[in-house]
DNA sequence: CTGTATCCCTATCGATACTG
DNA sequence: CAGTATCGATAGGGATACAG
């Protein structure tokens, strides 16, 4: 396991079109850490989940209805996972019954923003990317 | 299944710094559409792998050695599962032993851009979240 | 309403062995 | 070197049912 503490470099060295540039190298150890908190991304709801609380505070069974799709359990879970992780706060109102808000937290909102980034690009090329598909099982079929 | 044909006005409606701002509704043919794309991105390999393709053309085994962990099947599927999105082009040099370079297509390479976003949130906040986890589970443990 | 707990099925993935 | 095929282990996740 590396150690990388300084690394605030990252998405500097661009340019160089396509190829030459193999300095650019590939630390392990960085990945590593990277991926620890991207597969929270990997995840089937949490960003979803993240995405809608963007748009402000909610209740479990508002959260329920507006993901579609997702079972209580997960829910649950998900929304765990993103507390344990400091993304959202989870404030229990104890009442009867009782009423649970989730809500973004300083962590969450800054997520929010390449999370964001990377949405408007799928849906921006979700087009490119189907037609991919069937270019290629076309290709695939034709052979 | 609703159908969303035209959607062209993706992160228009943005602003809104926090809350306040319930205006923005929560789509769900969006959501559909995006996570066919986003989904990728839950894979495990699939983001080192198009960062790693980041940095230039690659052959098969330079990209097994590189990733660290990934088994020969995953690598191939996930490699074909990217050509077949079109974020990568497969060439193949009929020798002997066979050659086969993956480089990054436009769309990968346009892929990029919003992955590196991510990735440098992700090592930026990286201690952030583990510090949340490490609070959290003291917290579980100490009730 | 908001959870927890149980069962169970399936998709995923790693290991291994084999082909061109 | 690059890829396919097969076989298990296992974890993700849905469908309940139940509790505070």
């Amino acid at each position: 396991m590396s150690y990388a503490t300084d690394l605030t470099e990252t998405s500097a060295s661009r340019a160089a079109s396509t190829d030459t540039a193999p300095s650019q190298v590939h630390k392990p150890g960085q990945c590593t850490r990277a991926n620890e908190v991207i597969s929270l991304v990997g995840d089937k709801w949490s960003v979803q989940i993240v995405m809608l609380l963007g748009t402000g505070r909610h209740r479990f069974m508002e959260i329920k209805r507006a993901i579609e799709g997702i079972s209580q359990k997960m829910l649950t879970v998900t929304l765990r996972g993103l507390e344990r992780d400091g993304y959202v706060t989870r404030t229990v109102y104890p009442t009867i019954p009782p009423k649970v808000e989730y809500e973004l937290t300083d962590l969450g909102l800054d997520l929010l923003e390449p999370l964001r980034a990377l949405g408007s690009w799928a849906l921006a090329n979700h087009d490119r990317v189907v037609a991919a598909r069937t270019a290629y099982d076309a290709r695939a079929k034709a052979k």
